[in-house]
DNA sequence: TATGAATGAGAGTTCATTCAT
DNA sequence: CATGAATGAACTCTCATTCAT
């Protein structure tokens, strides 16, 4: 019997995949792909190793879901907060904030996130081509901002594409040095550092 | 019979190693760590596989030996044009195009490098420790630059440590681009667009 | 409410069974014992997994009922055609015809058949046992008319019981070849070229 | 060094590949394909199961080494014999014998041979056709017997291919007959029963 | 009665490492 | 010094069977 457009056995099934998924993700994260085997996350997420199998396909599969679950829950949570700024300014001050706040928050995913980053040229083309097409969506919500900022002369004519990749490349490094213990400042001040980087830097003279 | 202060036996060895090590690269590069066998690696150096472990104690070890040897590489270069250029600017410039180039030139070592990153984060801490001092020491030739303008008013008042690593990241994340065929502009170009992002953000005002 | 001496229950068992075993006939004779899972069986008969063991102690036992019910059923044809017929070579004949008609018209039911024939010797004896005993019941409808035509001297004095087997072997074989696609000639043909042979080789000079 | 040809390396390998072909084939003759795992095999040859792979590619590749060496040793068993012989009658006998003789000898391969026989109908198609090939040569060294009887008018016109194949069929069952223990003569009364029936059956008249 | 989610033993295969030659 | 055959632990994935609902 449907209750709320879901019956019982697809939240059971949302449930398992979720269980699992976190369970994954933290394996993932702490020994990478194939350091984490599929009897661990079955361990880790209370079921049996067959379980596995009846919500996902493969390992890889499980890898993915985890990928791009989080991919897509950072790029929903940046787009919100850029969209309540008003300012250019506050807009891009939205993007570094947000990004590195979700990484803080999510650090298991982000070392997903940057593990596949560092597999991108070993994997086959096609599944390179997917991470790409997640990765540079979050940075086209960037693009679109810069974009603006030219047209308004608010910022310098530079093109638009490269410098959103490159400002995405700082929010990760800064991330990627405080997960590692390589900054000392706390997060307000490495947030504050990067921006003024960046606006100085594309700031219209 | 020791000539230049090398046994024949010693000149041998050495020539093993980097006969090895550039196989390995080779192939770290194009399948990641764990897609790449010993038994290719022995393959493609035209050796045996046991006579791999002659020279090296573990795949990992050749790995390491891979890596280190192309991060020392790289920062002589680096630090030899820097040293070579008289300007403050042009010092950091050189530390940019340097780099830059150095990667085109060998990519197959940038595929392992930016690989190693994305599994800073799954290493045993002591391997973790191992890359980071070796990553560090690059950017710390950049930091003694901005230490140095700094203090001579050039550059507005920030933290070096942390600038160093984030143009470092700039300038790791634009090859990363280049070799994914993001970045449409030519090295030139990718290479003005980082400095004038680094110079304006950093610049005393 | 008994119906025909069978209560509702039992004609609601006796119809899944049969659709179970449809179903795992056409499956059994495409994937062979192995390949086919209990999992498709269940689907083809449309119903859950579950279900099936509820008619059916486990894969093997619907693997018997298959063959059994074949088997019992191609006898039967046999023997009514065979009382059929008035004369010794009109017997002969129709056991060859029907047979080969009988697997004509059920050929995933031959396959399991001859299937099993191949695994004859590397199941447990007790079933071997109960293969056989099946398989030789047939063989005894003809070694019975052997037997009666060496008495009336219509036949030579030949072993009845390897006779029997061996005529069953012929028309065995010439249905593979057929199935397999190696023999041309139609059914018409195929018969005659049997029964002349076993005729001719073991009629009374 | 080669040593009448071989080198060392070369002797061994065909030795390691001898003694696991034998323990497989005593594997798969008493449990069938599936119920021989690679780890029994590997054991019963006394190696580790890693090295099983050194010699053949896959389980599959040594049932057919199995398969293929057993159906080309007896084919040339065969050739030799029935080239021995002078007449046709008695080709036509070495056939039968020496088909018999050599299953009896080699127990372990008929069982593999008959069920891959059994297995005809649920491999996929380029596998069938090897089978089939292989068994097909067998026959056509009884095939062109028939056709040079034929033409000399010493056997009745028939279809020499269909015969020859039904000639093997019947051969093939008198030995599966005597492997289950159904059948109660010696060998050479089997051979002279099959031989008789034969030769009565296709003879000119 | 019917379900199908859950199980977990067990399959084939790979590969870093060792060691007798 | 060089070899490469041998190892065996570890991997991912399958599937017959069970059992709570």
């Amino acid at each position: 019997m449907p209750v709320l457009g879901k019956t019982r056995k697809e939240v059971l099934t949302e449930f398992r995949m979720e269980e699992l998924l976190e369970a994954a993700r933290k394996l993932f994260a702490e020994k990478g792909f194939h350091g984490a085997t599929v009897d661990k996350i079955a361990d880790a997420a209370g079921v049996a190793k067959g379980t596995v199998y009846l919500y996902y396909r493969s390992k890889r599969a499980i890898y993915w879901a985890a990928l791009e679950r989080g991919i897509a829950a950072m790029i929903e949570e940046v787009q919100t907060q850029v969209d309540a700024e008003e300012t250019l300014e506050g807009k891009i001050r939205a993007f570094i904030t947000i990004k590195l706040c979700y990484f803080e928050r999510n650090r298991d995913f982000f070392k997903i996130y940057i593990s596949e980053f560092g597999s991108a040229f070993t994997h086959p083309v096609q599944i390179r081509k997917r991470f790409g097409d997640l990765y540079l969506r979050q940075a086209r919500v960037l693009e679109a901002l810069l974009r603006e900022g030219i047209k308004r002369k608010a910022i310098r004519s530079i093109r638009a594409d490269t410098a959103a990749l490159a400002i995405s490349d700082l929010t990760r490094g800064i991330i990627t040095q405080r997960l590692l213990g390589w900054s000392k400042g706390g997060v307000e001040s490495d947030i504050r550092f990067i921006f003024d980087l960046v606006w100085k830097g594309i700031a219209a003279p």
